[in-house]
Order: structure tokens, then sequence, then C-alpha cells
DNA sequence: TACTTTTGTAAGTGATTACTCACTTTTAAT
DNA sequence: ATTAAAAGTGAGTAATCACTTACAAAAGTA
């Protein structure tokens, strides 16, 4: 059974991603969840104590996401991998992502560390195929993993599948 | 001499861009842009009154940034300048261009027609060098051009310069 | 000049905000 | 069974929210 904990966060997860966090108040959380307000400032101490445990808790998550990469040999194959998980974002965890993406644009609240992350294990894989500026590369493939994480959360499009053949094409990797 | 009118709009825009729309509350601007709050609510009736006034203007001002398209005759310098147009963002716009963006996720206030124009644009491109799928190949650059829209306005990227010789490269584009 | 419209202000409005506090209930350890 | 800690509540708080209203100054028009 669900504590009244995990209740307040997942349906704060599901609030700020849909609203946005400062559109959300933490009476509407607390209604939503079925708990009183009093409850969520015991559990998080205020309304960004809150945001951050969501986030935490999502990187969590997000980790297992990029555990696959370092299971895989080739470089090239690693690459591919990365450029793959934008279409395979589990559904349920969209809310968390499209938070993620939203709150970019919030300097105060902007968290680097899932990005950079990711960004360091590119770093590594452009290095390892022997490119003149894995930097460079590697920031370049952040860039298009942003643009087509954006694509598939905002639009429930149905083509992604085909967007993804596409990219693979054009990075010239065999699909 | 700045109408009373501009200033607010001016100071909006500021303000929205760098703490949300949400967070910035009709008081705050009156008071960074030094009139009564009241003004704001005679000239633009109520706060998503000021937000659209911003955005139809900002609006105005980009279609601009797309009328050097039309001047140039072959598909591929038109998407050649396309693909340019997030490193030329004049530095005056980067707040209008944060608003549109950081707006994107909030799902009410998401205003989709500078992206459609410029998709069609694009769309037209592919059909002229007989691509076998326009629309899908415009979508991907789409893609691209809120990947790198998204990187030049929210690093104060020192090497945009150097991504953009990347991309041009990497869509087989002679610089 | 006389009059109308537009622009502007100051002081409000009720509703909502994040958060606190005093208190009760539940859980867990001895 | 006793007790202490943790979980939970409901009714508060002052501050701030978007917005209104009554009125004054300025600008435009005849």
């Amino acid at each position: 059974m669900k504590s009244k904990k995990e209740l307040i966060l997942e349906t704060a997860l599901d609030l700020f991603a849909k609203k946005g966090f400062n559109a959300t108040s933490t009476s509407k959380i607390a209604k939503a969840a079925g708990v009183s307000e009093g409850l969520i400032f015991r559990h998080f101490s205020n309304k960004d104590g809150l945001l951050q445990s969501i986030l935490d808790l999502g990187k969590e998550r997000s980790v297992k996401l990029f555990e696959g990469i370092s299971e895989l040999e080739l470089p090239a194959d690693k690459l591919k991998y990365i450029l793959q998980i934008p279409f395979n974002i589990p559904y349920t965890e969209y809310a968390f992502w499209k938070l993620l993406y939203a709150i970019k644009w919030q300097a105060d609240k902007y968290d680097e560390e899932i990005s950079n992350q990711l960004k360091s294990i590119v770093i590594d894989i452009f290095n390892q195929l022997n490119y003149p500026n894995p930097e460079l590369e590697a920031e370049f493939v952040m860039m298009l993993f942003d643009g087509m994480a954006t694509a598939v959360l905002l639009k429930d499009s149905n083509e992604s599948e085909e967007i993804e053949k596409l990219l693979l094409q054009k990075y010239n990797i065999p699909i």
C-alpha cells in the first residue's frame, strides 16, 4: 500500500508537470492527494523541498535508463543507445521529464546533474571513437537529445518512430 | 520617448523571461516599471492580456528574422539560413525567445504560430529539393532548430559558433 | 475656451498563497 | 502495558495575489 508521503510526491509531480511549479499551490496538491496541507510541510519542510525530493527520486529512476549503456561493448552501439533514449522514455516517466525540461527555463531551480552525467558519458564515447573534438561533438549530441526529448514529450507524436529512424540514418548509424 | 504602455511591456517581458510568468506578479511589474499597478489593467485588461500583447509584438519582430529567407533563390541556401537563425538571434530578442520556449511547457498558454509558420517554409524547401518525405524531414529540422535555440538561450555558450559549423557540416551544407 | 477622451493613480477588494501551530492518532520499541 | 517518536489533522497566520473602483491629471478636439 502506498504511503501518504509517496502519494504526495506522485500527486505533486503530476500537477507540477501539467500546470507548472508556480501555478500549483500546496493546497491543491493536498486536496488532490487527499491529505492535509500540513502533512506536506511535515515531510518536505517547504514547497522547494517537495520539488527537490521529486527531482531526486526522478534522477534515481533515470539513472536506470542510463545503466544499459555500460553493458554495451562498442562505442557506436553506446551512441545509438543514447540517441534512442528520448524515444524510449517510459510513459510513466513523462511527467518527470516534462517537469525537468520545464524547470530548465527557471534559472533558480534548474538542476543540470542528469544532463551533465549523460554528457560525460558521450564525451567518453567520442574519445573512444577518436573524434577530433569530443567535447564539442558531445555538446551537439546533447542538443539533439534535448530537441528530440522535447518533441516526444510535447507532441504525443505518432511519427516519433520515423523521426528516430531518420536521426540514426543522418548520424550514419545502421538501424 | 517611451510611453508608459511600452515601458510596461518591456519590463514585463524582462521579468517573465527571467522568473517565469506565474512567478511574476503584476505588482512587481508595476514597481519595476515605475507605474501604478492599475495602469497595467487599464491597458491590457488582465495578466493574460499582457502576456498576449508581449507575444504578439514579439511575433511581429520575429517575422522580420524570417523575411530574409524569401530573398534567397536556392532552397539549399534557404535551409542554411534557417539552421543559422538560432545562432543569430539578436541579443535584444533573447528575453522574448526565452519566454516563448518556457511557455511551451504550459499547456494552456502555448502558442504554436511561429513554429508552424517556420515549419511550412521548411516543408516547401524539402519539396523543392525532392526529398521523399518533406513533412518528416521538416519535423526533424524543427527539432534541430529547437534544440539549438535552447542551447544558445540557456548557456551563454562561447562555443556556439563551433556548434553552428558542426551542424552545417553534419547536414552536408557547405559553410 | 469648453468639453470629451485617454491616461494615470491610490486605495481599496476578496481570494489565495506558503507556511505554522496546537493538538490527536498511529506506529514501533522496550 | 508504557512510552516516545512519527504521522497526520484542521484551523489558523500574515503576506501577496489579480483585479476594481473612484477619482484626478493630461491630451486631444471643437
